[in-house]
DNA sequence: CGGTCGAGTGTGACCGGTCACACGGAGGTA
DNA sequence: TACCTCCGTGTGACCGGTCACACTCGACCG
C-alpha cells in the first residue's frame, strides 16, 4: 500500500513482520502485552525498515504532542542562551523536540499571540523564561489547561499558578558585597539590570550585606539589558568620587562600568573595585579579570525540563536542588586606596 | 461531537457556521472558490470561537510542517545565537514554527541521530549551520529528500548540493589587514578560528592583503572555540617581540589575546595593535574599545528562512543579496612605537 | 468436562485536518 | 428546450498513529 518508496508506516512494518498495526504500535509503546519473541521480531523489522514513528501523527491523537516549547524575549544575552542550552540538552537526552518562540515586547497584542501560539497542541510541554515584564505577562497569560512551568528571576512571581524555578541568587549576592566590605570598602554602590521586582535577587543580597554591616545603603541604579544604557550608569557613578565598590547586575554591565570609569581617569582595581554576576564565558581573561557570581542558567534549563515533564505526565514534582550560585573572586576586586 | 469544553475543531466551525468543515477548509486555505459572504461568516464564526487550527493535523496529511528546524552545534557563541535570532525572527513573520536541535559532535552516531531527527515530517524544513565540521557533517548526512539549507562559513561547501547562504568575510578581512598595514606596521600576524576549510573567509582575506603589499605571511595561529584555548594562542604571539599587529577570528579570541599581551607586558595599541571580528555587542566598550568587523548574522539567518521557503514551496530561489561585513575602527589599533 | 480467566493479538473508530470527487443550480450556447 | 460549463458546496477517504474493545486459545478451576 504506501511502501512505493517513501518513508514506511507503522502498517508497512506490520505487514512485513506478519503481524497487526496494533501490535507494532505495542512493541512502540514498551507495552508488557506482547510476547517477547514477537517484541524482537517487530523491532528487528523496524529497524530493517528503517522505521521512525511519525510525530506529528502521534501528537495527533495524543492530544498534546511529546515536545518542549520555550517562550523567551530573548535567545542573544547569556543567560537566556544558556538556559536555552540546558533545556535543549535535557530535552534531547528525554527524545523530545525542542520549539522556540521569542517574545518581542510585553504589549498586549504580542502577549497574546505568544500565548496563543502554544495553545496549540504541537507546542507540548511549555517554558516560560520569565526574566523580564514580556516573559511575566505571557506566564500569566497563559490558558490555564497548558501544561508550563517558568524560569524565572529570583524568588518567583507572584500570584500565578504555576511551577516556577529560580536561582537562589541572594547569598550569592550577599557573600559578593561582604567581600568587597571586608575588603575595607566603606559601602556598595550597586547597578541593577531591569527587573519585575527585585526584592529577592541580586539587590536584595546587596541590601542584606550592607544592612547587617551597618553601612550606608547608597541608592540603586538601574540600567537596561543593553550595553550603552550600562555605560550611562556607570559614567554616573564614575563621577562620584565617594564610589570605590560596586556590584554590577551582571557582567555587560560590569564591563560598561568599568569603561566608564576608565574614562573618567579611575583603574579598576586600583580605585574602584567592580564585581559583576553571571560569569559570562570570557570574563576570566578581562584585563582585569572579572570577579563575579557563577551562576548555572544551564541546570536551570534543565531543571525545567525536569519539572515540565513531570507536570505533562502527572508525575509527582520532582524534588530540584540547582547548585548555588558561586562567587568567584578574581582580579577586579581589590581594597580601596586610603 | 467535540465541542464539550475543548478546543474547537474545523468541524465545530463548520457546524456552528451551518456549513461543511470542508468550506471552512477552503476558508482557511484562502481558497478562490467560496462566495465572499460566507468567507467571511465563517472567519467570523472561527473568531466567535477562538478557533486555531491543529499544527499537528495539518503537518500529518500535508507530509511535511510548515515548520523551520535548525540544527546547530552551538546555541550560545555569538555567531549562532545571532543567526538562530535571525531565523527565528524571519520564522515568525512567515508564521513558521522554529525548531532547534543541537549537534553534540561530529560522530558518526551524533550525526546520522541529527539527520533521522530531521527526517521525521514535523521537522519542516531545515536549516543546518554549518559553520563547523559537525554542522557540515550533519548537512552531508541529510536524506535527499529533506528541504534543506545551509548556513555556512565564507565560500560554501563544496560537493554538497544544498543551497548555501554566507557572508562574505574576505574583502573586510582584507580591509582590516590593510588598515594595520596602513597604519605602519611590518606585517600582521593572525589567530584563526576552528574552520573547515579556511581558504575563503577571514584568513583568505588576511592573506590577500598581505600578498598584496609584497609583506611576509606569518604562519597561522589556530584557536578553539573556548577563550582559553585563544589565550593560549595568544600567549605565543605575546612572546615574540617582532608581533606588533593581530587580525584575530573573532572577538572572544581578540579578548584573549589582549589578556595573554597585557600580562607579557605589552600594552594594546600602544604596542600591539589587534582587530578583531563579530562586533559582539560590548566590544566597543572594552577598554580600548575593539576595532573589529562587523557581521550581519542576523540577516543571514534571515536569508536562510527565505532560502529554506522557497525550497520547501518550491518557487524559484529569492535572489539574497546580504550586507557585507564591515570594518569598525575603534581604539585597539594604532601606529606601532618605531 | 464446561466455565472462567488472562495473556496475546486483531479490528474498528478516531484525532483534525486535506485531497479527490460528486453534486445542484445558474448561465450560456445550440 | 436540451445540454454543457463552471461556480460554490458537500461527502468520503485518508494521513499515521492510538484507544477501546473483541476475539482466540491455553491454563486452571470446581
Amino acid at each position: 500500500m504506501t511502501q512505493s518508496r517513501s518513508v514506511p508506516s507503522i502498517r508497512d512494518v506490520a505487514a512485513m513482520a506478519g503481524v497487526s498495526y496494533q501490535t507494532v504500535s505495542r512493541v512502540l509503546n514498551e507495552s508488557p502485552r506482547v510476547r517477547p519473541e514477537t517484541r524482537q521480531h517487530v523491532l528487528d523489522v523496524i529497524d530493517r525498515l528503517g522505521y521512525r514513528p511519525n510525530r506529528a501523527a502521534r501528537a495527533l491523537n495524543l492530544g498534546r504532542a511529546g515536545a518542549v516549547t520555550v517562550l523567551t524575549s530573548d535567545t542573544v544575552l547569556y543567560g537566556y542562551a544558556r538556559v536555552l542550552q540546558g533545556i535543549e540538552e535535557a530535552a534531547r537526552v528525554e527524545g523530545l523536540p525542542v520549539g522556540i518562540r521569542v517574545i518581542e515586547s510585553d504589549g498586549a497584542a504580542e502577549v497574546r499571540a505568544a500565548a496563543e501560539y502554544v495553545g496549540d497542541a504541537s507546542a507540548g510541554g511549555v517554558i516560560v523564561v520569565a526574566f523580564d515584564p514580556a516573559g511575566a505577562a505571557v506566564l500569566r497569560a497563559l490558558a490555564p489547561e497548558v501544561p508550563a512551568v517558568a524560569a524565572t528571576e529570583a524568588g518567583g512571581l507572584s500570584g500565578v499558578d504555576r511551577r516556577m524555578i529560580y536561582l537562589d541568587e541572594r547569598p550569592a549576592a550577599r557573600e559578593a558585597t561582604r567581600h568587597l566590605l571586608g575588603l575595607g570598602h566603606a559601602t556598595v554602590h550597586h547597578v541593577a539590570i531591569p527587573s519585575e521586582t527585585g526584592t529577592m535577587g541580586r539587590q536584595a543580597g546587596w541590601r542584606d550585606a550592607l544592612e547587617e554591616a551597618g553601612v550606608p545603603v547608597p541608592s540603586v541604579v538601574t540600567a537596561g539589558w543593553d550595553v550603552a544604557s550600562a555605560y550611562r550608569a556607570g559614567c554616573e557613578l564614575a563621577a562620584d568620587r565617594a564610589v570605590t565598590a560596586i556590584l554590577c547586575g551582571n557582567d555587560d554591565i560590569a564591563l560598561a562600568v568599568r569603561r566608564a570609569l576608565h574614562e573618567a581617569g579611575r583603574d579598576v582595581p586600583g580605585d574602584v573595585s567592580i564585581v559583576g554576576f553571571d560569569d559570562v564565558p570570557g570574563c576570566a581573561y578581562w584585563t582585569p579579570a572579572l570577579t563575579t557570581v557563577r551562576m548555572n542558567f544551564e541546570g536551570l534549563g534543565r531543571a525545567c525540563v525536569a519539572a515540565v515533564v513531570a507536570e505533562i505526565t502527572g508525575e509527582p514534582q520532582p524534588l530540584i536542588s540547582l547548585e548555588e550560585p558561586q562567587l568567584v573572586i578574581r582580579e577586579s576586586s581589590g581594597a580601596p586606596v586610603l
